[in-house]
DNA sequence: TCGGTATCATGGAGGTTGTCAACGATGGAG
DNA sequence: CTCCATCGTTGACAACCTCCATGATACCGA
């Protein structure tokens, strides 16, 4: 691995966004299969877990930035499973609220444990400091790019 | 947008770095089009132009960080269009060395031009110094994870 | 020299993701 | 009431990822 550094290819930060994020979804992936969920379904698990009243699946689209008929398969997925809930929205009567269940949160908990410690390896060399620096980056490079 | 962060989610590196990611490959993608190329076949194009012998798609793989399989389908497409070609090595008759032609090489020197300046909006506004920083980390992160 | 094992390029299956178009139901403005 | 926007949903299609199998070739040990 080491033969190809300095290569103009792996001095290109898109090249180099692509293949961490990669490592870093794949990692995490592993780590939630255990708990029946894929990134995408616990992002969404997450969102609904930490909404009061519910997210909007237009919200949930927004957020992730996902189509929304994306949006739709997982809800349904985790409704399947029983760790969320449409629920109808008395404002307006389009929408469909997603609501954790109980089962739902206690999932998410544990999710969520074995997500951060599954990148603890990668992410944790990172000192404090540094990851605030990259949180920082990373927001004003997608915020940039829309 | 702006209502969102804050949140457990956007503060995810993980989250934030496919976010990311995505966005500068969305916007390169857009910019190699005009050119006939996706990123993958344009990273393909660049590491094969570079070569000056050429190289083992096995090597691609490797440094790409894709199944061979992929890398078949990639280098047909790159050798349907007259950039690259597969010329037997002499070295070892299983290989088959990826070489860039003349007309490659045109192709991968305006489509560089393209995608430097397709990235330039999300990643103009990091300063030279950070985006030795920003390098220096997601390098360390890729190598962490494996 | 021979035989077993590993590697390379390739093909194929199956699942996930990204993107787009359309549609019915509802909301909101004029 | 009418026109237009929005929400959820479905369907289609291309791209991508992962794994497994195979034929050809290389390499190593007996």
């Amino acid at each position: 691995m080491e033969v190809f550094m300095g290569h103009p290819l792996t001095d290109d930060l898109g090249f180099l966004l692509s293949r961490a994020s990669g490592a870093v979804v794949r990692a995490t992936n592993a780590a939630l299969t255990s708990h029946g969920l894929r990134v995408r379904q616990y992002s969404v698990l997450v969102l609904a877990c930490d909404a009061a009243d519910g997210v909007t699946q237009r919200e949930l689209a927004d957020v992730l930035g996902l189509d929304p008929s994306q949006v739709v398969l997982l809800v349904d997925e985790l409704a399947g499973a029983g760790l969320v809930e449409r629920r109808p929205s008395e404002a307006d009567r389009r929408t469909r609220l997603v609501v954790a269940t109980d089962a739902g949160r206690r999932v998410r908990a544990d999710a969520e444990r074995a997500a951060t410690e599954a990148v603890e390896v990668p992410l944790g060399l990172l000192a404090e400091a540094e990851r605030e620096r990259l949180r920082d980056m990373l927001t004003r490079i997608w915020t940039a790019a829309g």
